[in-house]
DNA sequence: CGGTGAAATGTTATGACATAACGCTATCGA
DNA sequence: TCGATAGCGTTATGTCATAACATTTCACCG
C-alpha cells in the first residue's frame, strides 16, 4: 500500500470523464467567465440537459485546479496557467467590468502576508479568495474613461 | 461651494431610514454573517415583507462602508470597525468553517502589493474582495481537530 | 470471467439568492 | 407650490445551486 510509485489513488489530474471534458473545453474557449448556466446553453447539443450535471463536472475541476470560480460573479474560468495547479495555489483575479475579460495573477508576497496573519491567529487555512474589480487598460483607452 | 459645513453631499454617514437602521441592528446583534433572506426572517415583524426591502437597505450600507458583503458566503456581516469606511477601504476576512464567524482585518502591505500590480497593468482598480476560508483557532481546538 | 465498490451519470424537483418593473410617498430646496 | 431625488411596498420573475434517487461505467481483485 504504500509503495514508492503506486500511486494511482494521488491527487494528480487523472483523466477528465466525458462531462469533465466537455465543460473545460468549453470554458477554454470562452472569452471570459461562464456561469454554470452559460456552460449548460453550450452544451446542449452535446447531450447535456441538467444544471447538475455541468456543477458536478465544475466541481471535480475546480478540485483539480484546472477552473476557477469567481465567488464575486458566481461564474467560472479555466485556470490562466496549466501549472498552477502544481505550485502556487492562490491566484488573484482582476475582473474588468468593462469587457468582463479576466486576468489571473499570483502575488507570492500576498500570499505570504496572508499566510502570515493565519499562523499569527491560528487560523487554519484552506482556500482564499482575492479578486481585484475595476477597468482594464484596454476598456480605460477606449470607451467613457 | 467650498463652506465648511455646507456638505450635505458628500459621503458621510448621512442618517440612516428606518429601513436601513432595521437590517444594519439586525447585522451587528448577529455572531455571523447572515443572508439577505435570514435579514428578511428577523424583521418580519417590524413590517418588512419583501427580499427587496432589504437588499435595498444592504446595498446603501454597502456603499456607506457600514456592512460587507462576503462573495463566497452570498452574505453580509457588519463593518468590525466603525471607521473602517474613513480609510482602509480594502478589508481583508476570514471565516471559519466551522463555527461561520467572521473575523474582518486589514493588512496594508496585502493592499499595496495590489494596488502596485494595478497600477503596473494600468488596471483601474476600483473594488477588491479578500477572503479566507479555514477553522479558526477554537473550532481547531476543541472538536474534529 | 464475473463480482464488487467507487465514481460518474441522468432526471426531476426544489431551494436559495437576487432583481425587474410599477406606482406611491416623503423630503427638500428653488 | 413645484419639481427633483430618494426611499418605500408589492408582485412577479430571473438566476444560481443542490437534494434525492435510480442507473451506468469501469478499474480492480478474487
Amino acid at each position: 500500500m504504500a509503495h514508492s510509485h503506486d500511486d494511482h489513488h494521488h491527487e494528480r489530474p487523472r483523466d477528465l470523464t466525458r462531462n469533465q471534458d466537455l465543460v473545460l473545453q468549453t470554458l477554454n474557449h470562452a472569452e471570459g467567465p461562464l456561469s454554470a448556466y452559460d456552460i449548460l446553453d453550450k452544451l446542449r447539443e452535446d447531450g447535456l440537459r441538467a444544471p447538475l450535471q455541468v456543477y458536478r463536472a465544475l466541481d471535480k475541476l475546480v478540485e483539480q485546479g484546472l477552473a476557477h470560480r469567481l465567488e464575486s460573479l458566481s461564474a467560472f474560468v479555466c485556470c490562466a496557467d496549466a501549472g498552477c495547479h502544481d505550485g502556487a495555489r492562490t491566484a488573484a483575479f482582476a475582473i474588468c467590468s468593462g469587457c468582463g475579460r479576466v486576468d489571473e495573477f499570483a502575488d507570492p508576497e500576498v500570499v505570504e502576508r496572508l499566510a502570515a496573519w493565519a499562523q499569527e491567529k491560528g487560523f487554519g487555512l484552506e482556500r482564499t479568495t482575492i479578486e481585484l474589480r475595476g477597468r482594464c487598460a484596454r476598456c480605460l483607452g477606449s470607451s467613457t474613461p
